[in-house]
This record gives structure tokens, sequence and C-alpha cells, in this order.
DNA sequence: AATTTGACCAGTA
DNA sequence: CTACTGGCCAAAT
């Protein structure tokens, strides 16, 4: 069943946005916050996304950290699941990092 | 109650 | 490019 998550008002407005990343996109952990009016809070969304449920619906993978890296050490379970679901959708690493256009939709659209 | 930890970031040197 | 700093704040200890 699920978790507490949170009864924190913030996590709901993260998870809701994280849900909206579109397939194949990318999205960075300050750049949730921004979103979220949160500046400068991006651990908050770190956090959230650390304490979701394993089969969760929510596309955690999709978020990364602003160097457009993984934020997991490269040797551990979690980075290469995480690295499998993004290369399932399409994203491309090069040199451990992901391809600048797909994490651009926060920049571009509504969020500007 | 106080301190530490953590899937982070922007600025500075 | 790398290295270090200060800031932010919920949970865990």
């Amino acid at each position: 069943m699920f978790r507490k998550q949170s009864t924190n008002c913030r996590s709901v407005t993260i998870l809701k946005i994280v849900n909206q990343i579109p397939r194949g996109k990318i999205a960075t952990y300050g750049g949730i916050a921004k979103v979220c009016g949160l500046i400068n809070q991006a651990r908050i969304v770190g956090y959230v996304l650390n304490r979701l449920p394993t089969g969760t619906d929510v596309p955690w993978y999709r978020v990364i950290n602003t160097k457009g890296k993984i934020s997991f050490e490269k040797n551990t379970t979690e980075y290469k699941q995480q690295k499998k679901l993004l290369e399932k959708e399409g994203i491309v690493f090069k040199d451990g990092r992901v391809d600048r256009c797909r994490y651009d939709w926060l920049r571009s659209e509504k969020f500007t």
C-alpha cells in the first residue's frame, strides 16, 4: 500500500510536476523546484523522490541533476536501473551525460 | 531538542 | 574544466 508520503503540500506539487514530464524528456531537480516556486530548494525534490515507493507511476527516473548526469554512483544498481529506463525512452548518454536537448522542456514552454 | 544526512544548486575562484 | 562555499529544509539519529 501507500506509505504516508508526505503531508506536506510541496511534495504534492513536486510529484505533480514530475508526472508531467513528457516521455523521452528530462528535468532537473532545480528546474522542478523552480516551477514549484521553490528557489534553491532542489534538495527537497531529491528527498521526495527518494522516498517514493517501488513500482510507483511517477517517472522519477526522468529527473537528473543540473550537470546532466544521474545522481547515483556509476556502479550502483540504482544508476543502472535509471540509465536503462531512460535509454528505453530514447535518451542518449554521452560520457555519462544526457544530451542537452532532452531537458529543455522546462525552459521553452509555459515555465519560462 | 539538537545535530547530521542527503537522488541538490548557483556562485565564486 | 575542477574545487570549494553557503544555502535550503525534511527525515533520521
